[in-house]
DNA sequence: CTTGACATAGAACATATGGTCGAGTATAAT
DNA sequence: ATTATACTCGACCATATGTTCTATGTCAAG
């Protein structure tokens, strides 16, 4: 289920997160092709393919530039300890319900600053995104909330997590319970119902660890 | 030289940003002309000039929406750097509905640490509260949530408040709108109904600000 | 060796997209 | 009225860019 990456869907990867990061907006199939040494334009159209089969990449067809990477890679996922109080969360962007985790290029870098207080031992791999919509309503979480998470790909029974459905192609947040082959994706409310989805459906974006909502 | 932005080129700004939060890459010529209303590329191509010419954006000759914001137009979750203060918000003790809050009580000295970053400009007459039981699910809002209040006995209209209806000797965490004598308590989930109580049987405890719930 | 799945290149194609030109319409100043 | 300056449209062009088809190479399994 989870193959290795082939290296040079690695390095498409990559290179468009070096590209997003330094224009701004994702690079065009001819520019990846440069950037990583291939000079056929089907050859990137191939790895796009694949990349977005396993869910790591999200396009628009027919459109220039339209590719957005669905996975934030560990490398981005630093967490600095500015003080010894404050953690510096970095923002990878908006969450919602149909659509992967849109992971923006943001220019300067942007961080949430939280408290350390409010974070158990483990500070390391936390992102933070910004819940659109009302789609997770059922996870007690509104239009608006910013949820922190912890990158990780396998949770514990009845932890909260981002879950990417690959065949349903939508991103929705959870209690995840293992069984068998099976996935029980629990809503926190407990008068919806859960669904199941096979194991190898889900692969999971991180664990909820914080959720904040800042009101008017 | 600082002349007003024309409300044309203005929206032509938004919604370049707009599109970027959506989207993650910016938008074509043609998706600006349509979210403005304009059907003709020529005049996208002039409002851009004007934009590129103010320094406000910068853009890639010949490049498929290659258009950068220079200057971050809207506020964002971006947090402000500048003063990375951590507050100790009071904790007085716990909310469930049936209980009242004693605000002048203080139950010791207890604090929780917030980084400043996360509140708005006004800092004064915080206070912290846990929630207890789950009654307060249909306002978004868990079992063991803490949330952050100011104390104040009036709020806006729409504001998500700590009231406590006398009569009925219970606390409520709910969205009030006045009116007239009356006063609509609206639960923070939409499909809950709201209830109508007498604006004399309502003392707002304080207004929401901040909810945070920290997971396992 | 043959087969088939995967990887690569190149060309050809369709269209998405930016640029430009000319003309038309305001609106205000001369 | 005349001029000037800003704005708006529509059409056209050039090319930037995604897609697809075919051919070829590689390599491990049968």
């Amino acid at each position: 289920m989870a193959k290795e990456l082939p290296e040079r869907q690695r390095k498409v990867l990559d290179c468009i997160q070096e590209y997003v990061d330094e224009h701004g907006f994702p690079p065009t199939v001819r520019e990846i092709g440069d950037a990583i040494g291939v000079n056929s334009t089907s050859l990137v159209s191939y790895y796009l393919k694949r990349l977005e089969e396993r869910g790591l990449i999200s396009r628009e067809p027919s459109m220039s530039r339209a590719i957005q990477l669905t996975t934030p890679t560990t490398e981005e996922i630093s967490v600095e300890v500015s003080d010894d109080d404050v953690l510096a969360v970095p923002f990878l962007g908006y969450i919602a319900a149909g659509a992967p985790i849109n992971v923006e290029a943001f220019p300067g870098n942007e961080t949430i600053e939280i408290n350390r207080a409010l974070f158990g031992r483990d500070i390391s791999d936390l992102f933070a995104l910004k819940v659109q919509g009302t789609s997770m309503i059922d996870a007690l979480i509104n239009d608006g909330d910013t949820v922190i998470l912890k990158h990780q790909e396998r949770v514990e029974n009845g932890q909260m997590a981002a879950v990417w459905l690959i065949n349903e192609e939508e991103t929705t947040l959870k209690k995840v319970y293992y069984e068998g082959k099976q996935v029980r994706l629990q809503p926190a409310n407990p008068t919806m119902n859960p669904i199941h989805v096979a194991a190898d459906d889900v692969q999971i974006q991180g664990k909820v660890v914080l959720v904040i909502r800042k009101l008017a």
